[in-house]
DNA sequence: GCAACAGTTGAATGGATGTTCAACTGTTTT
DNA sequence: AAAACAGTTGAACATCCATTCAACTGTTGC
């Protein structure tokens, strides 16, 4: 590998380190979902709707009145958790019940709040 | 529990299923953290430097060069990192050398990796 | 001491994002 | 058919946040 691809505005580079960390780095694309992955979940108002339905499905009111927020503010999340594939919906008459489609996500909440309990 | 504190702007509530996500819900607090936490993942830089020093410690100058980016870009997101304790550093001479402090954000990292995979 | 370089930091900039508001769709009920 | 209500959606607004730029600190070597 050429010297010329080690270019950034620095000059204390060591080659193999830099050539190791590079080598075992996934893919740009692997990383981008990774992140927008934990973007979704990082979220006040995402989280609260996720640890929400962890025990059932609710409407759309069910959770304005769980999160103390409005419908509309609710339902913009709803449609981004939805895009992402973590919730699915179902209507029944006027309503719409919303439940956790990805069983990893909610593992992973609680993944992370054991470890933040531990510390 | 006083109807009157199911209040949003909508009426369909089911009284019942709202107060059992309420026992379940964890606090305030911890949901800002949990939250929290996933902000911090939730980006791509930050991302790409946890996935380079997976294989060790790198100084700033090799991180910039495996991401292709600026020192300075490089080292605000490292305080971050440092700031939430998810990375440390060592000064050597003029260097300085970070490395993972916290093993459980690899693995959350190499969990949503894996679950990103299989789909 | 001074020059050179690694790294940090604060302010400024631009882009992303969450909430609000209002208008809208879809379903039920009278 | 029309009213009432659950839910959605787009635009506007405010806020947050990542990168850039420039000035700065700390260390090494001449």
């Amino acid at each position: 590998m050429p010297k010329n691809e080690y270019i950034c505005d620095c000059n204390a580079v060591h080659h193999d380190a830099v050539d190791c960390a590079r080598s075992k780095m996934p893919s740009e694309q692997k990383i981008d979902s990774v992140a927008q992955f934990h973007k979704i979940i990082g979220d006040d108002t995402r989280c609260k709707i996720l640890f929400a339905l962890s025990g059932g499905e609710l409407c759309v009111c069910d959770l304005a009145n769980v999160l103390s927020m409005t419908k509309s503010s609710i339902s913009h999340q709803l449609s981004k958790l939805r895009d992402f594939g973590v919730v699915k919906c179902r209507r029944e008459g006027k309503e719409v019940y919303y439940s956790l489609d990805d069983e990893h996500v909610f593992e992973l909440l609680n993944i992370t709040l054991a470890h933040i309990e531990h510390i």
